[in-house]
DNA sequence: ACAGCTATTCTACGCTTCGTAGAACTTCTT
DNA sequence: AAGAAGTTCTACGAAGCGTAGAATAGCTGT
């Protein structure tokens, strides 16, 4: 499982923020927005290495092709803080620093989120 | 702050599984049996690396210089955790995610650490 | 069917990180 | 002071990433 890099992380922010699905041009526009220029044969680029990565799905019977995320923002990072703690060794102790460092407010979600599954 | 590559991730894995602080010397060891036979060199290539990503820190005044991991690996991976959570945007709705995938186990160990009321 | 335009893929290059280690240099010990 | 033990410097190849031009494919109107 790759980590993303910087652009790749930006498209990815782009495609998460928006609400239906993007082509090149559209990502484009909207690093545009935030005051990155770049051609679109980069994000072309970009996009078919996070579609190899199996970050993206694309639509190519639509004719600039459109771009998904295949898994949620809220679902891609949930899994990677699984798969940290995965290789951790003593899960416990891990917890216990986690839980420790969390905001009265993350606790209070935490809380309630567990309170109810048994 | 960097990610670990795959043998700087074993190092830090004999450095953290170690109760005191290893040589380069040691360390090769460790890794050799382990089935990973390696120059000292190169261990010493390594944990300057480390040191220099704020992984290790060094005792110079021992001959064989002596590295401690600077944070413990439950301290890191918490820290990871946290990390990623960071720039998550909704953190409920990946809290949500994260907690909907652990273990049974781990949700105890999480009410527990969280306390019974909120 | 073809010309021209739009869109996509191929290829590429420079930078950085990482695994790997020899060569050169430093520092004890005797 | 010589030799051994240890450390730093320098280096190189592979891979990942940002970046984009060149080449190619597909569509549209006449």
């Amino acid at each position: 499982m790759g980590t993303l890099g910087e652009l790749e992380r930006a498209v990815m922010d782009a495609i998460w923020d928006a609400d239906d699905a993007l082509s090149a041009y559209d990502v484009q526009a909207q690093l545009e927005a935030d005051g990155r220029a770049l051609a679109v044969t980069t994000l072309l680029t970009v996009l078919s290495r996070l579609e190899k990565k199996g970050f993206v799905a694309s639509d190519r019977s639509a004719r600039p092709h459109r771009y998904t995320a295949v898994a949620s923002r809220a679902d891609h990072v949930a899994e990677l803080m699984h798969s940290v703690l995965g290789d951790a060794g003593d899960r416990t102790a891990v917890l216990e620093r986690f839980v420790g460092g969390v905001s009265a407010e993350d606790a209070a979600v935490l809380r309630q989120l567990l309170g109810r599954s048994g």
